[in-house]
DNA sequence: CCCATGTATGGAAACATTTACATTAACTTT
DNA sequence: AAAGTTAATGTAAATGTTTCCATACATGGG
């Protein structure tokens, strides 16, 4: 395609010079002028509108023109429209097939104004436990055609951002796994407006439909439980401390177990760190420290029990013949460590499932029927305690 | 907004009758157009000249307009051009701040014909090994602004599928951890013509650039060490068999180690499973079945061996007393069973580092200086082995 | 048989942004 | 005075699809 500056270079002038001309300005030299005209002649300068077109895909266009409809039929058939007639819906697909035509996913979801996307944030990428409910969160999201976007946002401005960047991308609605939600935080979701779901978190905002199984009852449960093996001295170990709703439930039912048998827990005797297995082991160790050593342990986590069990092998005792443990969560690697993770079983896959398919239930607009729903979980007695 | 559909469905007529009543063609039936009318009423229908524009969101237009630039300018803004006078770089930012201006990224992907995104492959979400490879990926990604997208490829079939989605999404690259790419898999890869990085699985294509460590030899390396240790008779828990150019490299080594003290295993000692603690457990009974037990195991990763120790220890064996087991990869938890696992650690996170700098180079169009790039492994003497 | 209506399809605007090209102002150079 | 240089900015096309309204044709009921 032919421009002025084309133009100019043929004439030997500026583009400057050449925009004076086309524009008839007053102060250009005659001889210019005249070289200026004969350079358009020359260059075959296209003084219509300027027609700049690649076309190099392939687009409804071409598939358009090729079934002998318009595009307007073709992006019915691309939404499948029931209205378009068979035979013409046919000759369509037939035109896509031969001309190897892919919709261009970018411009359709410009035009929807929706990415069909669903984000899900969670605390960590390598934890087992959430790598499951994300498992099962997929399962369903594919089934729907929403592409699940995974990011990790521990720390609530990572969070934040997270969100915004679903914002920017559209999303279609979110998960979230995040166990601290402060007034920021749900006052940023609340802007957003996007449909959100949270997931295992057991914080039962009054606005965000949720999906959790009963911590506390849980917590109680598998306390109660070490309390009948004839343990009186049990502690805990947590997660991080004030955060996680989560952890307070478990440990609200850890104290009310206790609380029946008229046991009050030595503050020692309760401690917080972080869910991994290597705060475990440093925590348990602490525990040790300076107390005498409890008759057994309820970690909030698997990742944490596992981390106790090493430090109580390190420092010779057996478990659970001298300490028995139970954990939280029961990950794939806890029925195969050794001695084998007593535990709770969570329905993680399922908590996964369940959640999207509430969301999904938001997106399309759909009244819920509940908007806290309760998985059952299970106690799963093993070897460690 | 209300159109002649949602007036239509007031009247209960077709929008085609809708159409003839608002452009007052003659064939209607008085009651029909009655009726219709009626619904004009009842919805409020706009009848103002086709007002199809909402803006109800703030555009380019709008901050353009505010700070009396065109919206040329204002996209220049956006993109950072050095063309744009401070001064008047300065009008329009501030501008955006007053609207609250956000820019439409659905839009600009459409316009760019690029979703800054990364997609990423890996055979199973919940492998710890792959996650701390993938927060690697992420942090290189994010400070260039990139998003990544993580799938589950593992079976070939759903392998191609996500691949197939990356191109339609306009992925700017991949990042592949699969081990089984054969030639249809190669060919998919090369039509969609996405640069493409293979990370960690020793797949030495001669057409797509790839960062591993070097598996033989750090197989090599830990059967070496478990041959020093006094071991003659030792067992190998492998992986899927021939799928993965990984779990070759590794027996290979293992084979080599052996081979050198003129030690030939046999077969019922090369065993082939899964890359689970699962597959390790049970594959291990398979071994001790009809046997003479081993005086060492090396699996192929940890979660093998992790397995393999509980099968063990369930057959009354003491290890590593009276039978050694190393393991592959070094997995955060490995360090704290019991007995502390010993394994061949990989630099995951520097593996996603290093690979996702790669894609960088690629998607920039950068001349690689190495196509083939190998980290370092370290050999960590625990006390499994 | 023809009026009234529905069905299937077409025409064209709209979406928000980027960007090629054009213009302009303010100089400087010849 | 005429032309060039440069920086800054404007104009408007182009992107590929969706969707609103319009309309040719088919069709059923009176």
């Amino acid at each position: 395609m032919i421009t002025l500056k084309d133009v100019a270079k043929n004439a030997g002038v500026s583009t400057a010079t050449v925009s004076r001309v086309l524009n008839n300005l007053s102060n250009v030299h005659p001889r210019t002028r005249e070289k200026v005209l004969l350079a358009f002649r020359e260059t075959g300068y296209d003084f219509g509108i300027n027609r700049r077109s690649s076309q190099s895909v392939v687009t409804i266009n071409h598939v358009a023109e090729i079934a002998g409809v318009s595009i307007a039929t073709v992006s019915r058939v691309l939404n499948n429209d029931p209205a378009v007639r068979p035979e013409t819906r046919e000759r369509i697909l037939e035109a896509m097939e031969k001309l190897r035509y892919r919709p261009n996913l970018l411009a359709r979801q410009f035009r929807k104004k929706s990415a069909r996307m669903i984000g899900v944030v969670i605390p960590d990428i390598s934890g087992p436990f959430f790598a499951r409910v994300v498992k099962g969160i997929e399962n369903i999201a594919d089934q729907h055609g929403y592409q699940v976007v995974l990011t990790e946002g521990k720390h609530p401005d990572k969070f934040l951002q997270a969100v915004d960047t679903f914002a920017e991308r559209k999303a279609d609605g979110a998960l979230l796994m995040i166990s601290k939600l402060g007034d920021r935080e749900l006052d940023f979701l609340a802007k957003l407006s996007i449909p959100t779901v949270l997931i295992s978190q057991d914080y039962s905002s009054p606005i965000l439909p949720s999906i959790n199984i009963d911590n506390e009852t849980a917590a109680y449960h598998i306390t109660r439980y070490l309390l009948e093996k004839g343990h009186r001295s049990i502690a805990f170990l947590g997660g991080p401390p004030n955060d996680t709703v989560a952890v307070q439930n478990r440990l609200s039912g850890y104290r009310r177990a206790l609380r029946e048998r008229g046991i009050i827990p030595l503050p020692p005797y309760v401690r917080f760190g972080e869910f991994s297995v290597i705060s475990g082991y440093k925590n348990c160790l602490h525990l040790l420290k300076n107390n005498e050593p409890p008759q057994a342990i309820f970690a909030a986590n698997d990742d944490i029990a596992i981390g106790a069990i090493k430090a109580l092998q390190k420092k010779g005792f057996s478990v659970p013949k001298n300490i028995a443990v139970a954990g939280f969560d029961d990950l794939p690697v806890s029925a195969y460590i050794s001695p084998a993770l007593t535990t709770v079983h969570q329905p993680k896959y399922r908590l996964g499932k369940e959640g999207m398919k509430l969301l999904l239930k938001m997106i399309h607009g759909e009244r819920l029927e509940e908007t806290h729903i309760i998985l059952p979980f299970q106690l799963k007695v093993r070897e460690s305690a």
